[in-house]
DNA sequence: ATTTCTGCAAACGATTTGCACAGGG
DNA sequence: CCCTGTGCAAATCGTTTGCAGAAAT
Protein backbone atom coordinates (compact mmCIF):
# COMPACT_ATOMS: atom_id res chain seq x y z
CA UNK A 1 0.00 0.00 0.00
CA UNK A 2 0.89 3.57 -0.19
CA UNK A 3 2.67 4.61 2.81
CA UNK A 4 1.80 8.16 2.39
CA UNK A 5 -1.58 7.08 3.77
CA UNK A 6 0.28 6.27 7.00
CA UNK A 7 1.97 10.05 6.58
CA UNK A 8 -1.51 12.02 6.11
CA UNK A 9 -3.11 9.95 9.07
CA UNK A 10 -0.52 10.89 11.27
CA UNK A 11 -0.19 14.53 10.44
CA UNK A 12 -3.76 14.75 11.17
CA UNK A 13 -3.50 12.89 14.63
CA UNK A 14 -0.56 14.75 15.33
CA UNK A 15 -2.96 18.37 14.21
CA UNK A 16 -5.30 16.87 17.19
CA UNK A 17 -2.94 16.33 19.75
CA UNK A 18 -3.17 12.56 19.30
CA UNK A 19 -0.44 10.05 19.16
CA UNK A 20 1.06 7.12 17.38
CA UNK A 21 0.65 3.98 18.20
CA UNK A 22 1.69 0.48 17.49
CA UNK A 23 -2.18 -0.42 17.40
CA UNK A 24 -3.27 2.97 15.02
CA UNK A 25 -0.55 2.15 12.98
CA UNK A 26 -1.50 -1.39 12.48
CA UNK A 27 -5.25 -0.51 12.16
CA UNK A 28 -4.52 2.12 9.18
CA UNK A 29 -1.98 -0.36 7.69
CA UNK A 30 -5.14 -2.86 7.54
CA UNK A 31 -7.85 0.05 6.67
CA UNK A 32 -5.43 1.30 3.05
CA UNK A 33 -4.26 -2.62 2.50
CA UNK A 34 -7.23 -3.13 0.02
CA UNK A 35 -9.64 -1.79 -2.08
CA UNK A 36 -12.99 -3.52 -0.95
CA UNK A 37 -15.31 -2.63 1.45
CA UNK A 38 -15.24 -3.49 5.25
CA UNK A 39 -17.30 -3.54 8.06
CA UNK A 40 -15.35 -2.62 11.88
CA UNK A 41 -15.26 -6.14 12.46
CA UNK A 42 -13.33 -7.21 9.03
CA UNK A 43 -11.60 -4.64 9.80
CA UNK A 44 -10.87 -5.82 13.45
CA UNK A 45 -9.65 -9.34 11.57
CA UNK A 46 -7.45 -7.57 8.68
CA UNK A 47 -5.82 -5.46 11.87
CA UNK A 48 -5.15 -8.63 14.13
CA UNK A 49 -2.98 -10.05 11.53
CA UNK A 50 -0.75 -7.08 11.41
CA UNK A 51 -0.84 -7.08 15.26
CA UNK A 52 -2.44 -9.48 17.53
CA UNK A 53 -2.74 -7.16 19.86
CA UNK A 54 -5.46 -4.53 18.26
CA UNK A 55 -8.84 -5.22 20.17
CA UNK A 56 -12.35 -4.66 18.72
CA UNK A 57 -12.81 -1.48 21.31
CA UNK A 58 -9.46 0.44 19.70
CA UNK A 59 -11.04 -0.08 16.45
CA UNK A 60 -13.81 0.92 16.93
CA UNK A 61 -12.67 4.13 18.57
CA UNK A 62 -10.16 4.65 15.77
CA UNK A 63 -12.45 4.18 12.64
CA UNK A 64 -14.30 7.90 13.93
CA UNK A 65 -10.59 9.12 13.31
CA UNK A 66 -10.06 7.99 10.40
CA UNK A 67 -13.22 9.24 9.20
CA UNK A 68 -12.86 12.63 10.50
CA UNK A 69 -9.80 12.81 8.73
CA UNK A 70 -11.24 12.10 5.32
CA UNK A 71 -9.19 9.61 4.29
CA UNK A 72 -12.09 6.78 5.20
CA UNK A 73 -15.71 7.07 4.34
CA UNK A 74 -18.83 5.52 6.11
CA UNK A 75 -20.88 3.80 3.96
CA UNK A 76 -25.04 3.31 4.28
CA UNK A 77 -25.91 0.31 1.90
CA UNK A 78 -29.10 0.04 3.31
CA UNK A 79 -28.20 -3.78 4.96
CA UNK A 80 -27.34 -4.53 8.66
CA UNK A 81 -23.63 -2.73 9.60
CA UNK A 82 -21.85 0.05 8.78
CA UNK A 83 -19.31 0.09 5.84
CA UNK A 84 -16.09 1.40 4.92
CA UNK A 85 -14.78 2.67 2.19
CA UNK A 86 -10.73 3.32 1.65
CA UNK A 87 -10.73 4.47 -1.57
CA UNK A 88 -11.83 8.13 -1.59
CA UNK A 89 -8.27 9.25 -0.84
CA UNK A 90 -7.89 8.28 -4.56
CA UNK A 91 -11.56 8.76 -6.30
CA UNK A 92 -13.18 11.56 -3.63
CA UNK A 93 -16.34 11.87 -6.59
CA UNK A 94 -16.73 8.36 -6.86
CA UNK A 95 -20.55 6.43 -6.28
CA UNK A 96 -21.57 3.26 -5.55
CA UNK A 97 -23.88 1.46 -8.58
CA UNK A 98 -24.82 -1.80 -6.46
CA UNK A 99 -25.73 -5.22 -8.73
CA UNK A 100 -28.88 -6.54 -7.62
CA UNK A 101 -27.50 -10.01 -8.56
CA UNK A 102 -24.46 -10.97 -7.07
CA UNK A 103 -24.64 -8.17 -4.73
CA UNK A 104 -21.05 -6.86 -6.19
CA UNK A 105 -20.34 -3.16 -5.23
CA UNK A 106 -19.04 -1.38 -8.17
CA UNK A 107 -17.62 2.52 -8.54
CA UNK A 108 -17.62 4.76 -11.30
CA UNK A 109 -16.82 8.50 -11.10
CA UNK A 110 -18.95 10.91 -13.17
CA UNK A 111 -18.44 14.58 -14.49
CA UNK A 112 -21.96 14.87 -15.34
CA UNK A 113 -23.04 13.56 -12.34
CA UNK A 114 -21.28 16.02 -10.44
CA UNK A 115 -22.23 19.33 -12.26
CA UNK A 116 -25.99 18.19 -11.99
CA UNK A 117 -25.28 18.27 -8.03
CA UNK A 118 -24.13 21.95 -7.98
CA UNK A 119 -26.75 22.84 -10.25
CA UNK A 120 -29.58 21.25 -8.19
CA UNK A 121 -28.14 22.27 -5.26
CA UNK A 122 -27.63 26.26 -6.89
CA UNK A 123 -31.12 26.13 -8.22
CA UNK A 124 -32.82 25.30 -4.63
CA UNK A 125 -30.44 27.82 -3.07
CA UNK A 126 -27.66 26.05 -1.81
CA UNK A 127 -24.07 25.17 -1.30
CA UNK A 128 -23.34 21.58 -1.81
CA UNK A 129 -20.36 19.76 0.07
CA UNK A 130 -20.97 16.26 -1.16
CA UNK A 131 -23.30 14.23 -2.09
CA UNK A 132 -23.96 10.08 -1.91
CA UNK A 133 -25.17 8.37 -5.15
CA UNK A 134 -26.13 4.33 -5.20
CA UNK A 135 -27.94 2.88 -7.96
CA UNK A 136 -29.15 -0.26 -7.87
CA UNK A 137 -29.12 -2.23 -10.86
CA UNK A 138 -29.56 -5.32 -12.52
CA UNK A 139 -27.04 -7.41 -14.60
CA UNK A 140 -27.80 -7.04 -18.16
CA UNK A 141 -24.94 -10.15 -19.16
CA UNK A 142 -26.70 -12.13 -16.58
CA UNK A 143 -29.78 -11.83 -18.15
CA UNK A 144 -28.63 -12.17 -21.61
CA UNK A 145 -25.93 -14.85 -21.33
CA UNK A 146 -27.05 -16.52 -18.33
CA UNK A 147 -23.79 -15.75 -16.53
CA UNK A 148 -22.37 -12.45 -14.72
CA UNK A 149 -18.36 -12.27 -15.68
CA UNK A 150 -18.16 -9.49 -13.64
CA UNK A 151 -18.14 -10.88 -10.68
CA UNK A 152 -14.34 -10.60 -10.14
CA UNK A 153 -14.24 -7.64 -11.62
CA UNK A 154 -15.22 -5.11 -8.83
CA UNK A 155 -12.91 -1.71 -9.12
CA UNK A 156 -13.12 1.92 -9.85
CA UNK A 157 -14.44 1.77 -13.23
CA UNK B 1 -54.94 11.94 4.02
CA UNK B 2 -55.73 9.93 0.83
CA UNK B 3 -58.04 6.93 1.61
CA UNK B 4 -56.25 5.54 -1.62
CA UNK B 5 -53.05 4.37 0.66
CA UNK B 6 -55.40 2.27 2.50
CA UNK B 7 -57.23 0.41 -0.19
CA UNK B 8 -53.27 -0.21 -1.69
CA UNK B 9 -51.86 -1.55 1.64
CA UNK B 10 -54.78 -4.16 1.86
CA UNK B 11 -54.67 -5.18 -1.62
CA UNK B 12 -51.33 -5.53 -0.67
CA UNK B 13 -51.91 -7.72 2.56
CA UNK B 14 -54.88 -9.60 1.17
CA UNK B 15 -52.26 -10.86 -1.72
CA UNK B 16 -49.69 -12.14 0.84
CA UNK B 17 -52.81 -13.41 2.50
CA UNK B 18 -52.14 -11.84 5.65
CA UNK B 19 -54.91 -10.07 7.47
CA UNK B 20 -56.89 -6.36 8.30
CA UNK B 21 -56.53 -6.03 11.89
CA UNK B 22 -57.29 -2.50 14.08
CA UNK B 23 -53.48 -2.01 14.81
CA UNK B 24 -52.26 -2.70 11.03
CA UNK B 25 -55.47 0.41 10.38
CA UNK B 26 -54.00 2.45 12.54
CA UNK B 27 -50.44 2.23 12.06
CA UNK B 28 -51.07 2.62 8.16
CA UNK B 29 -53.09 5.79 8.94
CA UNK B 30 -50.77 7.25 10.85
CA UNK B 31 -47.71 6.29 8.14
CA UNK B 32 -49.95 8.28 5.49
CA UNK B 33 -51.07 11.33 7.60
CA UNK B 34 -48.12 13.19 7.03
CA UNK B 35 -45.34 14.24 4.68
CA UNK B 36 -42.69 14.23 7.08
CA UNK B 37 -39.96 11.71 7.25
CA UNK B 38 -40.15 9.94 10.55
CA UNK B 39 -38.31 6.78 12.76
CA UNK B 40 -40.19 3.81 14.21
CA UNK B 41 -40.74 5.10 17.30
CA UNK B 42 -42.18 8.58 15.86
CA UNK B 43 -44.64 6.20 14.37
CA UNK B 44 -45.36 4.52 17.34
CA UNK B 45 -46.31 7.78 19.06
CA UNK B 46 -48.55 8.46 16.10
CA UNK B 47 -50.17 5.10 15.48
CA UNK B 48 -51.04 5.45 19.33
CA UNK B 49 -52.74 8.36 18.90
CA UNK B 50 -54.97 6.65 16.64
CA UNK B 51 -55.69 3.55 18.75
CA UNK B 52 -53.80 3.47 22.02
CA UNK B 53 -53.40 -0.10 21.71
CA UNK B 54 -50.76 0.17 19.57
CA UNK B 55 -47.62 -1.62 20.68
CA UNK B 56 -43.64 -1.05 19.46
CA UNK B 57 -43.47 -4.74 18.36
CA UNK B 58 -46.23 -4.35 15.56
CA UNK B 59 -45.02 -0.99 14.38
CA UNK B 60 -41.83 -2.46 13.94
CA UNK B 61 -43.24 -5.91 12.73
CA UNK B 62 -45.56 -4.06 10.35
CA UNK B 63 -42.57 -1.25 8.75
CA UNK B 64 -41.45 -3.96 6.81
CA UNK B 65 -44.91 -4.98 5.05
CA UNK B 66 -45.08 -1.09 4.46
CA UNK B 67 -41.94 -0.92 2.97
CA UNK B 68 -42.13 -4.23 0.69
CA UNK B 69 -45.46 -2.87 -0.72
CA UNK B 70 -43.93 0.02 -2.00
CA UNK B 71 -45.44 2.57 -0.70
CA UNK B 72 -42.76 3.49 2.05
CA UNK B 73 -39.34 4.27 1.49
CA UNK B 74 -36.58 3.16 4.29
CA UNK B 75 -33.98 6.06 4.35
CA UNK B 76 -30.34 6.01 5.40
CA UNK B 77 -29.66 9.22 6.25
CA UNK B 78 -26.21 8.54 8.02
CA UNK B 79 -27.79 9.10 11.58
CA UNK B 80 -28.40 6.80 14.63
CA UNK B 81 -32.11 5.67 13.53
CA UNK B 82 -34.09 4.83 10.34
CA UNK B 83 -35.83 6.91 9.03
CA UNK B 84 -39.27 6.11 6.65
CA UNK B 85 -40.53 8.46 4.06
CA UNK B 86 -43.79 8.49 3.03
CA UNK B 87 -43.79 10.36 0.05
CA UNK B 88 -42.83 8.06 -2.46
CA UNK B 89 -46.54 7.07 -3.92
CA UNK B 90 -46.75 10.42 -5.40
CA UNK B 91 -43.14 11.14 -6.01
CA UNK B 92 -41.31 7.88 -6.83
CA UNK B 93 -38.08 9.38 -8.09
CA UNK B 94 -37.95 12.05 -5.38
CA UNK B 95 -33.96 12.66 -4.09
CA UNK B 96 -32.85 14.45 -0.85
CA UNK B 97 -31.05 17.66 -0.30
CA UNK B 98 -30.22 17.58 3.46
CA UNK B 99 -29.12 21.26 4.79
CA UNK B 100 -26.19 20.95 6.97
CA UNK B 101 -27.03 24.38 9.01
CA UNK B 102 -30.53 23.53 10.07
CA UNK B 103 -30.46 19.48 9.53
CA UNK B 104 -33.59 20.16 6.91
CA UNK B 105 -34.22 17.36 4.75
CA UNK B 106 -35.57 19.24 1.41
CA UNK B 107 -36.86 16.78 -1.19
CA UNK B 108 -36.49 17.54 -5.17
CA UNK B 109 -37.26 15.65 -8.33
CA UNK B 110 -35.19 16.06 -11.46
CA UNK B 111 -35.29 14.44 -15.35
CA UNK B 112 -31.51 15.07 -15.86
CA UNK B 113 -30.61 13.07 -12.48
CA UNK B 114 -33.44 9.83 -13.91
CA UNK B 115 -31.45 10.31 -17.34
CA UNK B 116 -28.40 9.88 -15.89
CA UNK B 117 -28.99 7.39 -14.20
CA UNK B 118 -30.17 5.09 -16.95
CA UNK B 119 -27.10 6.53 -18.86
CA UNK B 120 -24.14 5.82 -16.45
CA UNK B 121 -25.72 2.06 -15.44
CA UNK B 122 -26.16 1.11 -19.38
CA UNK B 123 -22.56 1.82 -19.96
CA UNK B 124 -21.51 -0.11 -17.09
CA UNK B 125 -23.51 -3.03 -18.80
CA UNK B 126 -26.80 -2.99 -16.08
CA UNK B 127 -30.09 -2.07 -16.16
CA UNK B 128 -30.95 0.47 -13.21
CA UNK B 129 -34.11 -0.32 -11.12
CA UNK B 130 -33.54 2.84 -8.51
CA UNK B 131 -31.62 4.92 -7.18
CA UNK B 132 -30.74 6.93 -3.88
CA UNK B 133 -29.14 10.51 -4.19
CA UNK B 134 -28.26 12.52 -0.68
CA UNK B 135 -26.97 16.07 -1.48
CA UNK B 136 -25.33 17.69 1.48
CA UNK B 137 -25.29 21.53 1.55
CA UNK B 138 -24.82 24.56 3.14
CA UNK B 139 -27.96 27.27 3.36
CA UNK B 140 -26.91 30.46 0.86
CA UNK B 141 -29.43 32.48 2.43
CA UNK B 142 -28.08 31.50 5.98
CA UNK B 143 -24.64 32.62 4.86
CA UNK B 144 -25.30 35.79 3.00
CA UNK B 145 -28.33 37.75 5.07
CA UNK B 146 -27.45 35.52 8.44
CA UNK B 147 -31.05 33.61 8.26
CA UNK B 148 -32.95 30.98 7.09
CA UNK B 149 -36.02 31.09 5.73
CA UNK B 150 -36.09 27.95 4.17
CA UNK B 151 -36.36 26.42 7.50
CA UNK B 152 -40.49 25.89 7.38
CA UNK B 153 -40.55 24.90 3.78
CA UNK B 154 -39.59 20.97 3.89
CA UNK B 155 -41.57 19.89 0.66
CA UNK B 156 -41.42 18.56 -2.37
CA UNK B 157 -39.77 21.02 -4.93
C1' DA C 1 -61.83 -24.31 14.23
C1' DT C 2 -57.85 -22.82 12.36
C1' DT C 3 -54.42 -19.69 11.57
C1' DT C 4 -52.60 -15.27 11.93
C1' DC C 5 -51.78 -11.21 15.21
C1' DT C 6 -50.84 -9.07 19.19
C1' DG C 7 -48.55 -7.27 23.56
C1' DC C 8 -45.26 -8.22 26.74
C1' DA C 9 -40.84 -8.83 28.12
C1' DA C 10 -36.74 -10.99 27.25
C1' DA C 11 -33.12 -11.52 23.69
C1' DC C 12 -30.16 -9.75 20.24
C1' DG C 13 -26.04 -7.64 18.25
C1' DA C 14 -23.41 -3.85 16.68
C1' DT C 15 -21.37 -0.17 18.93
C1' DT C 16 -19.99 2.51 23.10
C1' DT C 17 -18.09 3.27 27.49
C1' DG C 18 -16.01 2.97 32.57
C1' DC C 19 -12.20 1.40 34.54
C1' DA C 20 -7.42 0.36 35.87
C1' DC C 21 -3.25 -0.42 33.80
C1' DA C 22 0.17 0.27 29.81
C1' DG C 23 2.79 3.17 27.21
C1' DG C 24 3.92 7.47 24.39
C1' DG C 25 5.73 12.45 24.86
C1' DC D 1 5.90 12.37 35.28
C1' DC D 2 1.73 13.42 33.01
C1' DC D 3 -1.76 12.44 30.15
C1' DT D 4 -3.50 9.74 26.35
C1' DG D 5 -4.39 5.01 24.67
C1' DT D 6 -5.54 0.36 25.53
C1' DG D 7 -7.99 -4.18 26.58
C1' DC D 8 -11.52 -6.03 29.01
C1' DA D 9 -16.05 -6.61 30.17
C1' DA D 10 -20.22 -4.47 31.16
C1' DA D 11 -23.65 -1.19 29.41
C1' DT D 12 -26.38 0.82 25.73
C1' DC D 13 -30.10 1.07 22.58
C1' DG D 14 -32.65 0.35 18.37
C1' DT D 15 -34.62 -3.63 16.73
C1' DT D 16 -36.13 -8.59 16.80
C1' DT D 17 -38.30 -12.57 18.69
C1' DG D 18 -40.65 -16.45 21.74
C1' DC D 19 -44.67 -17.10 23.87
C1' DA D 20 -49.52 -17.43 25.38
C1' DG D 21 -53.65 -15.30 24.82
C1' DA D 22 -56.82 -12.43 21.38
C1' DA D 23 -58.78 -11.72 17.09
C1' DA D 24 -59.67 -12.52 12.18
C1' DT D 25 -61.53 -15.63 8.55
Amino acid sequence: MDPGHHHRIYEFLESKGLRKTSQRDAIIEAAFSTTEHYTADDLLLMAKKVDSSVSRATVYRTLPLLVESGMLREMDFGRDHKFYDPNYVDHPNHNHLICLDCAKILEFEDVHMDTLEICISKRMGFTPTGKVVRIEAHCDELRTAGVCKRRAVAAVA
